[in-house]
DNA sequence: CGACACATGTAACACGTTACATGATTTG
DNA sequence: CAAATCATGTAACGTGTTACATGTGTCG
């Protein structure tokens, strides 16, 4: 539920067609996150299923229409929309994240693993996050959109807070283990 | 690829039947992540299927035996795993987190739209995390696994990174805004 | 003309998730 | 005996993702 909801936001500003929102998404996530226009037309049919956007023919007033359909959002997509930006994403259960995950895996297999596993974790991310900071810092005000650099923001900030929960980590099972 | 990976590496730690998994996953992983039975025996299908693991039919020298079957980690399924322990989740595309792209389309859309958004989610992310940190004071080390602790701390680590990064959005959106 | 961007769409597959059906075994 | 737990599995659906097929319009 990422792509559905960015989508519909897009259409909040008024109907587009399906390479158009390819476009304008790509835009507002700063170029950093990819989006197949194969997945827009797959989720327009979804989201058109569910009725949370209509779809008209050619443009009223425009000449130009191939095979061209418009998008555009309804009543139901605009409730549906407003519970999204009003929502936070639920806690519980926590969500599935893959770090997580592979320590806990790993400290049920074996102590000494699991430290191996959050050294290494840890040597990695430091590298990506030094490299980010490097990208952050290269980055001025001027070039780069705000979206991109919202993004490479949020990902240091992100990798800090993995490095220090791999800390965390690693003391309690230093701490316990022994 | 995250559960088929738990079900993996629980497997490392010697032959299991499907019900079995269910309950170490969810014990390994502090009783915080419920993982449906069903999902398990479909997860063992692609899994075998992939060759990474093979089943047997009743366990060699026991007596009790329905209709259970054990499954094995086979050596691809070691290879695997291995390059799993190895492994740093990617950042290229980065991760399409929620919270990222919510507050990157209400920008799309507008600055105020998009103010009041990040304010909306901060208020509600502050709740969670002092709800999160009284848990955590509450549980002494006493009770509550070790696995449960640190889903807790990594709940908290990351929802300041949260935190941190939409007081970086507002004060980008303020900056520029003018 | 040829390449490239614009534009639409289908088919296939991946994983995650839930609900449901079925039966054996244990335990109060 | 009845209820809970153990145990296996199927069916259906949801989103995300990629690869592929098809055609138009534009620009060098």
């Amino acid at each position: 539920m990422a792509v559905r909801e960015g989508l519909l936001s897009l259409l909040e500003d008024g109907p587009r067609h399906g390479y158009q929102l390819k476009t304008v998404f790509e835009q507002a996530t700063g170029g950093v996150w990819p989006l197949n226009v194969g997945q827009v037309y797959t989720t327009l049919d979804r989201l058109e299923r569910d009725g949370l956007v209509s779809v008209g023919g050619a443009p009223p007033g425009s000449a130009l229409a191939p095979g061209q359909k418009i998008y555009a959002i309804t009543i139901a997509g605009k409730d549906e929309l407003g519970s999204w930006w009003e929502a936070v994403p639920a806690d519980e259960p926590p969500p599935r994240d893959e770090l997580m995950l592979k320590v806990l895996m790993a400290i049920e297999h074996d102590r000494a693993h699991a430290l191996r596993v959050v050294t290494r974790q840890r040597t990695v991310l430091l590298q990506l996050l030094q490299a980010k900071r490097r990208e952050r810092s290269a980055v001025t005000d001027v070039d780069g959109s705000l979206a991109a650099r919202l993004v490479t923001e949020a990902l240091v900030v992100r990798a800090e807070a993995d490095l220090r929960w791999l800390d965390t980590v690693e003391a309690n099972l230093s701490a316990k283990g022994k």
